[in-house]
DNA sequence: CTGAAAGCGCTTACAG
DNA sequence: CTGAAAGCGCTTACAG
């Protein structure tokens, strides 16, 4: 009695066995082909059955085209702003006939081990297992600096930043706070320049500073680090009894669209998703074609921002 | 001059042989494998590199261990609901040592054949091609009608909508309307028999309906659909001049978190996604180890809503 | 340090 | 309607 090990998962073989078969009998009747006698068809699938039979991907990978596989790196799903271009991604990359693999920021390594290329969004910057993967295409969307090879999509935040000052200064707003990550991030920066460049010094305190820390500056306004925080910091400014914009003016970043729901709906930076997330795929499709002769330059796209002008300024 | 075919994509061998070496040597080259002269491996380095190499993901998949992977099917990720449960089964996955192929509905048919297990939630029923995938665990969440042989994550309402309506009645409603969508789902029917069994008899709508449709009725308490249309019918409430919980008292279904940053903050009917998540992962486990006998009974796991009182009602 | 051989699990012609 | 053979691209022992 020395069956197959049952440890071992059944192959094509096993169950060519089983039902006493040749293997690509087998595969005749899984496939539903034609060519094949309902009762042969019916024996194979019994036993593939009672074997608990999972074809292998990568054995019928090997051998007949697959779909491509997108890894798609980006940074906590939970905030609407990642999961947006997520699912336009998903869109895009259905209909080019990719399949798409995701993950968080942590488990990055395997990411680059089952993808034929790798989006990575994450405001963190992506290292690929550098030799297994030799190759492989890698674009960074808005990534905190370049790594040479990569291509990126970078975010042009300069313009959208000055018609949101120019608007917080046109109402008079003297005394602005931004928020931003310790050690400044470049919408941070972007936000301090045009303030400077018009006359203004602008306090900045750090992204997780709450409206009881900042308060003591007795700020007009406030630049959130994002949408999400430009919610949190509307609603402690609803119960400490702030007018808003009355007292306080409130700018987020991202552009989310429940910002349309809060009260007073936040005015922010956004950013077409769709079109960063367009421009990624295009850029991967690019870099797979690439013979890796004359990389001089990477392969770059520029998305904007513009100013979204709601209730809260 | 018959070189290899550029149409083709370049393998092992063609590497091999541009860099004169063996495809051991450059598995070792690639791989960064001990006892291989550092000339050797920056000779197949750089071919690989000419030649624009990619591993194939099927050849090493055969042969070496790799990852299991997970396909997540999942309705709209721009609702955070779905998101949410997303970001869950990512990390738990990660954890586990799976990768987790997505789609949204649509792109479904691929999923399977990418996947060696697959969890659904989309709100309708999940059909994988059967004979091409047999034995692949499904597990589905919520779904909308049972499918032998798939497991199933089933959401409890009764308790949490019996909740609600105490509260809504308790607090004088008595003209409630239901969104629902057109046939009914299970969260509309769980609404409208917990409001008969207390002797009121709702009207009920469609999803779509907004303020100006319901209006009509004079209700003092809509039921939305979810807590992203109960956002736009706070919204439009809002515009109408009529006061919530005041005149008209709303409550959403899904627990989003951001219904804490609305005005005023939505009452709603809260799943814990993280329990759904681990649930749906515990019973894909279940499934592949499923030696296909005795599957009389099909794996259930059950997940209560909690009806979370906030503002709006 | 390097290479010849075997084999992973499947499908695609081809023969009968 | 069914099967024997070849081959997909890789890695793992094993030999030198």
């Amino acid at each position: 009695m020395s069956g197959p090990d049952p440890a071992r998962a059944a192959t094509i073989v096993d169950v060519a066995r089983a039902a006493g078969v040749s293997r690509q009998t087998v595969t005749r009747a899984v496939h539903d082909m034609a060519g094949i006698s309902p009762a042969t068809r019916a024996r194979v699938l019994a036993a593939a059955r009672d074997l608990n039979y999972h074809p292998s991907r990568f054995g019928r990978g090997l051998v007949k085209p697959a779909a491509r596989t997108l890894g798609l790196l980006v940074g906590d799903l939970t905030n609407p702003y990642y999961a947006e271009l997520a699912s336009t991604v998903l869109r895009l990359a259905a209909g080019r006939g990719w399949n798409v693999v995701m993950a968080e920021p942590g488990s990055a390594a395997d990411l680059a081990g089952g993808a034929d290329a790798v989006v990575a969004f994450t405001g963190v910057a992506f290292d690929p297992p550098s030799p297994a993967a030799p190759n492989l295409p890698v674009v960074e969307i808005d990534p905190p600096r370049t790594h040479p090879g990569h291509g990126r999509v970078e975010f042009e935040r300069e313009g959208a930043t000055r018609e949101a000052v120019r608007h917080l200064l046109g109402r008079g707003v003297r005394r602005p706070v931004v928020l931003d990550l310790l050690g400044s991030t470049s919408r941070g920066r972007a936000f301090v320049e045009a303030f400077r460049a018009q006359g203004v010094d602008p306090f900045v305190a750090d992204r997780g500073a709450g409206w009881d820390d900042v308060r003591p500056h007795a700020p007009d306004a406030v630049v959130a680090f994002n949408d999400l925080d430009g919610f949190r910091l509307l609603r402690d400014l609803a119960r400490a009894g702030v007018a808003v914009p009355g007292q306080v003016r409130v700018v987020g970043v991202d552009g989310l669209g429940v910002g349309e729901f809060v009260t007073p709906r936040l005015s922010t930076l956004a950013i077409d998703l769709a079109e960063v997330a367009r421009s990624a795929l295009d850029l991967v499709v690019e870099l797979r074609g690439d013979r890796s002769t004359d990389r001089g330059t990477d392969p770059v796209r520029v998305v904007a921002h513009r100013f979204v002008a709601r209730d809260s300024t």
